[in-house]
DNA sequence: CTTCCTGCAAAAGTTTTGCATTAAC
DNA sequence: GTTAATGCAAAACTTTTGCAGGAAG
């Protein structure tokens, strides 16, 4: 997946940014988890990047459309790759301990709700518009130490 | 709809709470608007709640399911009244001046994904599995600023 | 009269920013 | 050489908490 790092460097060229070692590494720590990172895994990790370097990196990353923040309503912020260097997906949320994990639903699905989001934010006057399908449960740890 | 304030009474009571003035206005607040409200309008009101009121009184009525609280990536948080006490809906939200909207999306559409939803979790272990599907797009007037 | 609520001020915790230094082009 | 990235420490900002006084049952 040498492929990502090229996509990666050619966006931040076009908006005369470098694509360095440590934003490399961010990349690549995002891309090597199949769920959305809590900022301190990305920051405390063996590769010590410092709390400012993290979120100014992937500040610069989201902008280019390379990373895509996810808030959960847990304490830190969490982030993935934009769909546009993985693919479509969901979240299954554990609202007792905030475990995220990314889901897929038949293309079916998908394409019922695309057809229907689109008429429904034309109608209220919105346009670009993607959907995005939380799925918020308990997964199986918590629900067994509930009983 | 007093029917509403019966209703958070009884539940509050249930767990030894009190149902305030203060409470109540922060129900009959979020009653009133269609849509998920930012903290901060419901402190600098008109009704001059503090801000420790606020936080602490919509803890309070979100533990026993009255209000929810609603993440969207902007600097505040937002409450709407729990779906028990309204309906089941949507959110249509402006990626660019984080606008937020309610919208409703047909019943064979809702249908569809609550039966998926529940098959994709139950899958993964997860179980109690709601879903939340939220629209992300650009709103009319940012939409004509842009161009 | 006991328990809970309120409000102020302070604390906690996440995210952002200033600034001097280092690295990339 | 010029422009951007890094890292430290401090600031900013939202949310939580302690505590004393007041209201509710």
């Amino acid at each position: 997946m040498i492929e990502v790092h090229r996509i990666v460097e050619t966006r931040l060229k076009g908006v005369g940014q470098r694509y360095t070692p440590k934003r490399r590494a961010l990349v690549e720590a995002l891309r090597r988890t199949e769920k959305p990172v809590p900022i301190p895994d990305l920051a405390d990790g063996r590769r010590g990047l410092p709390q400012s370097s993290v979120y100014r990196n992937l500040a610069v990353l989201e902008q280019v459309g390379i990373v895509h923040r996810v808030v959960t309503g847990e304490e830190f912020a969490r982030y993935e790759l934009a769909e546009d260097l993985t693919k479509h997906h969901h979240h299954l949320v554990c609202k007792t301990c905030g475990k995220v994990e990314d889901v897929t639903v038949p293309v079916g699905l998908e394409r019922s709700m695309a057809r229907t989001v689109s008429a429904v934010a034309g109608r209220a006057g919105f346009s670009g518009v993607s959907h995005q399908l939380d799925l918020i449960g308990t997964c199986r740890s918590c629900g067994q130490n509930d009983k």
